[in-house]
DNA sequence: AGAACAAGTGCAACATTGTTGCGCATTGTT
DNA sequence: AACAATGCGCAACAATGTTGCACTTGTTCT
């Protein structure tokens, strides 16, 4: 099987960025977090990152769609990675955040049945869902 | 009919802040903004207020629950009138927030049919949808 | 394997926004 | 009218966003 390592260099050429050790570091990070990641621990992980490189590096991932953000309940930024294949233009994904209000924690959930939400005379595109509440583990 | 300026002294001191002219003034300014107002246009059309006392005012409104935040797809914030009662602890809005990817305009349009997301093992409290698309002007 | 080029990174610098303390001004009440 | 509680402007600092530039590194081509 394949190792992390080899598989996040692949996600990064195939979306024409280079694997350096920067960015293959923050894969593994993100990947690595039993959740979504928050900002601020991205941070204390990656302390030897020059500020301006994570910024930029995070930038990259996004954009080009092997990470994403969820940004719940509108106080701290997590990330995580993408499941499906998603590219700068669209970011598809078939789940929800759902933020503990206990521990904190922010976790994408995979949905069963897709949300289907209308809305008169508009054209939807994308929707995004955020859940809070409480965790299995904080009940 | 109650005028504007009266309804919002009742609003503000029903949650016990005080009805000045500078509240009253941002509430007339949110209000009167045909859809969700972006923070960047609230300090053009407020720019006599002190940078602070921007803040402030906001976070007053926001957490006694007369103005409510949207974020859609990340960028910029903006706000809108609460249309329900709302509290600091529970902002609760059968509505959705949609955002036009033409014009940028964000609107909360109200849903019927509550949506309903169930996820095991949890309890969830609070729901946020934000929606992107083409609106009816843009299409 | 080495050269060449494109891309990534660190540093410095500046802009924007969040946040707090404090003294003065204002509101709501007695 | 006067008092107490709250709101407001100013100053100051922290955190984050953002850009330019010089240096380093990954990738490709030979």
């Amino acid at each position: 099987m394949m190792d992390m390592e080899t598989k996040f260099a692949g996600l990064l050429r195939d979306r024409n960025l280079k694997a350096t050790p920067k960015r293959l570091e923050l894969l593994s990070v993100v990947a690595n977090y039993h959740t979504a990641i928050p900002y601020s621990e991205l941070q204390k992980e990656l302390h030897h990152f020059d500020r301006v490189t994570l910024y930029r590096t995070i930038n990259a991932l996004l954009d080009s769609g092997i990470i994403h953000k969820a940004s719940v309940s509108s106080d701290e930024v997590y990330y995580a990675m993408c499941k499906e294949y998603c590219t700068s233009e669209c970011h598809n994904h078939k789940h929800v955040h759902f933020k503990c209000l206990e521990c904190l924690e922010v976790s994408c959930v995979d949905v069963t049945n897709p949300i289907q939400i209308q809305i008169p005379n508009t054209i939807v595109k994308q929707v995004e869902i955020e859940v809070s509440g409480v965790c299995s583990k904080c009940i």
